[in-house]
RNA sequence: GGGCUUGUAGCUCAGCUAGGUAGAGCAAUCGGCUCUUAACCGAUCGGCCAAGGGUUCGAAUCCCUUCAAGCCCGCCA
């Protein structure tokens, strides 16, 4: 059974209406290694409706929190901002109402491209139309209970005057700065570090917020939530989870949710993803070089508690090849893989939207990226694929459309982040080369022999082998010319294949040319 | 010191929640007309399943111990 399904049953089990919740702060480029979070729920999510389950799938955006620093992509003059409330500082390009939506709003984008769709909750409107209220008063009155079960669990020294509320300053709009000088409900007398005193009335919506390790438990309780995965780093003994679990267990007096601990997505070389550190790579980066289709691929394959290595580089061709074939077994087009856990499930689990019902066009994803930099534009590949007989029916609107979107991946892929030794540029005009005797007579052979050359691989490929053959020049160097004057470097794709997709005037031209 | 997760082929991973002859993809090697590159096809190679012990007729799989790696057990999310 796929892990959505087994941890799906687990849940249905209960038999009582599920709220299944996520939740991601929006104080930085959302990364690949968050979108796990959301799409291991997707995938829980889906298996539990589809078991007939009672589900409701949601999405907290923590826009409440307190930016902490000055992240190094953030400008210099941001260090105004540190401690105020990431709703209410400005947007870093201009374009958004807040900082926060200037990184949720390209972060709901992705989800709406890898096709999820939750219920959206936003912390800073709960806390200022007073949702929070009542679980705020709780925790107050119950400053002596969270205070030990923090001290107990986590081993942490808490101060004196500590309320599990932090306040937002009248004045200096910081949330970090103030502490407590005395609490009688409803209203919180403070000192802030700006020099002010004063009061909140905490049944004032957007005062203040709970602390992280007191909001969590509280929410549960409020939106009634039954289960929510963590990364690993939450889920230790004395981490936020189980302090958590305590909390909403003893102050809130609501069982704890269901628990799915996912690993870290790794990028290769790298090690795990920081935004702060910069080696983060943005959900919306991530979906610019891959399909949807085959990102959701990625994380249903493995199991959430299994550390994903992502390659950038030639691994991703490999996913998408991986995808191509398991859709090809999928529609019974090929033998099952051995290997492969769970075909089907993970196939329709890696669907944004609707699964296809038959299969769909196919190119290997490595040759597309021969021929974009040969065609440049889907039109003129497709014109290539019908002259060479690589494509003889007529593509439907659907498959059209996904290789537009292809080569739009591919070529943000060879901008950004392909290896050297795939990139390569037909030249227009001819590189400036030294050609020596050896590669003048391969050249002038070859070129005598074009006009009756049937120019598909196999001949292609075969003539070069011939001529070299008969003016006993080593292979290697025959290709390396004809690299070198097409290319400008001394490697380059296949040359039969090559060749054949290139025009055979164009060709022609190009080594009369060389031979002058 | 404590916790969680992971450890299977050169690499990325299945197989572990049914205990029953170790699997896939990629890489590598060889072949596919006298054919090395980056479409493609076929074949081959490759593993003391981290180590040790236990349960069992039988263990990669269940149990215990050890080792290694990652993350956490301050603040903040």
């Amino acid at each position: 059974m796929h892990w959505a399904d087994v941890i799906a049953e687990d849940l249905f089990k209960h038999n009582i209406p599920h709220v299944l919740a996520t939740g991601i702060t929006p104080s930085g480029p959302i990364h690949l290694g968050n979108m796990r979070e959301i799409l291991t729920t997707d995938a829980i999510y889906r298996c539990l409706i589809e078991k007939g389950g009672d589900a409701e799938f949601i999405y907290i955006a923590d826009d409440f929190d307190p930016l902490r620093k000055v992240y190094p992509y953030l400008p210099e003059s941001y260090e105004k901002y540190v401690g105020m409330p990431i709703s209410d500082i400005p947007c870093p390009c201009g374009k958004h109402q807040s900082y926060a939506d200037h990184y949720l709003y390209s972060f709901l984008n992705s989800l709406k491209e890898i096709g999820v769709q939750p219920h959206i909750y936003r912390a800073h409107e709960m806390y200022k139309k007073g949702e929070y209220n009542e679980a705020i008063r709780i925790a107050l009155d119950n400053t002596e209970k969270i205070r030990q079960i923090l001290e107990n669990i986590s081993k942490r020294q808490i101060p004196k005057n500590w309320l599990p509320f932090n306040i937002l300053c009248t004045r200096c709009k910081r949330m970090t700065k103030s502490t407590p000088i005395l609490y009688e409900y409803p209203i919180i007398e403070y000192k802030c570090t700006c020099g002010y005193e004063g009061e909140v009335d905490i049944r004032q919506g957007g005062v203040g917020k709970l602390p992280w390790r007191v909001d969590w438990p509280a929410r549960w309780k409020m939106l009634k939530v039954t289960f929510e995965p963590c990364g690993k780093d939450l889920a230790t003994v004395g981490g936020a989870r189980d302090t958590g679990a305590h909390i909403v267990e003893e102050v809130y007096n609501y069982p704890p949710p269901a628990l799915v601990v996912y690993e870290f997505i790794l990028l290769k070389g790298q090690g795990a993803m920081h935004s702060s550190k910069g080696t983060a790579l943005s959900s919306d980066q991530m979906l610019q070089m891959t399909p949807p289709k085959v990102l959701r691929f990625l994380l249903m394959k493995q199991q959430p508690n299994k550390h994903i290595v992502f390659d950038t580089g030639l691994g991703l061709l490999n996913l998408v090849d991986e995808y191509d074939k398991i859709e090809r077994t999928y529609f019974g087009i090929e033998d099952e893989i051995k290997g492969m856990k769970d075909l089907e499930k993970t196939y329709e689990l890696s669907q944004p939207h609707t699964i296809p019902k038959k299969l769909p066009y196919h190119l290997p994803y490595r040759h597309l990226v021969t021929l974009i930099q040969i065609a440049d534009t889907w039109n003129d590949i497709k014109k290539i694929l019908k002259r060479t007989n690589q494509l003889t029916t007529t593509l439907s609107p659907d498959d059209e459309n996904r290789m537009k979107q292809r080569c739009d991946h591919v070529h943000y892929w060879l901008k950004h982040y392909a290896p050297d030794a795939v990139k390569f540029k037909v030249q227009p005009h001819l590189p400036k080369i030294n050609i020596d005797e050896q590669q003048h007579q391969f050249l002038t052979h070859l070129y005598s022999t074009l006009p009756e050359t049937k120019w598909i691989p196999e001949d292609i490929h075969n003539i070069i082998y011939t001529i070299s053959e008969q003016h006993q020049i080593p292979i290697k160097r025959a290709f390396t010319t004809l690299y070198q004057i097409l290319l400008g470097q001394t490697n380059g794709p296949r040359a039969g294949y090559f060749l054949s997709n290139l025009d055979k005037t164009f060709i022609t031209q190009r080594i009369a040319e060389a031979l002058k």
